[in-house]
DNA sequence: GACGAACTACGAAACGCTTCGTATAATGCG
DNA sequence: CGCATTATACGAAGCGTTTCGTAGTTCGTC
């Protein structure tokens, strides 16, 4: 089961978008996403925990080590989704896209995006 | 902004489906869904805490208080969406519906409804 | 070779959530 | 009335997450 934290979250996005990264790499991308302003030995302790999580792997050959996500993106997103239709939508998830769809502004083109997946859903049964 | 934890969605749940409740009720309504056995003051205590933080409102006129939902089941889903949205999914609903879609197993009737939905909302575009 | 800069490791504090034990008060029954 | 039952209130422990300071190590440069 992967339920990354929203700090995990956080770093694992970074390492999605820009592959394996350094500690420093990390960091400096999280301060530009947010302004929050967190340590680095901050970033640096998530990501060995992480570490000991097995949510990235850490290339400790060269000083400064490189981290890679050890999960997928589509995999943990799935697991995240999965989990909040649960928690909060009864374990149904129609009931969890149509609220999505229903107060999300979504562009036309993006809902016929949505029609043209349905319809290939709907061929394959 | 209205995030409620794990147990507070869970009593929340409760309230919900059952309307205004008395601990007991809540305590024996969790305990048929789950076989957790969590004991009746931390349901208690969690109704406490629910009624500082206003997730539930608390009547207590009589010794036996009884307590309602404060927070609509709608727009507590509509955050917690949000909120997943935001952490996980880069602020794209529709990234989070595709994925929804892709691997939730609906049937052709709901994959119809959804269809619906969308036929409505590119009609007021 | 020495020094400053950059890196990792680690401990510990702070915070929120969850859990429960215990204390205390009200209720109702015999 | 007195006692068992059933409430609420409250403190505190346990756990995970987040944060950072400090210590110690390695590297590059003069």
């Amino acid at each position: 089961m992967i339920r990354p934290s929203n700090g995990e979250l956080a770093i694992l996005g970074v390492l999605w978008k820009r592959g394996p990264s350094t500690v420093r790499d990390v960091h400096a991308a999280l301060q530009q996403e947010r302004e929050d302003a967190v340590g680095y030995t901050t970033t640096l302790k998530l990501l060995q925990i992480m570490t000991d999580k097995k949510l990235v792997k850490r290339d400790a050959r060269s000083r400064t080590h490189v981290y890679t996500a050890a999960v997928s993106e589509a995999t943990t997103r799935e697991q995240l989704l999965s989990d909040l239709v649960d928690r909060a939508f009864g374990g149904s998830s129609l009931a969890l896209v149509l609220q999505a769809l229903s107060t999300s502004r979504a562009t036309p083109a993006e809902l016929e995006q949505i029609r043209r997946l349905i319809d290939e859903r709907k061929g394959n049964k």
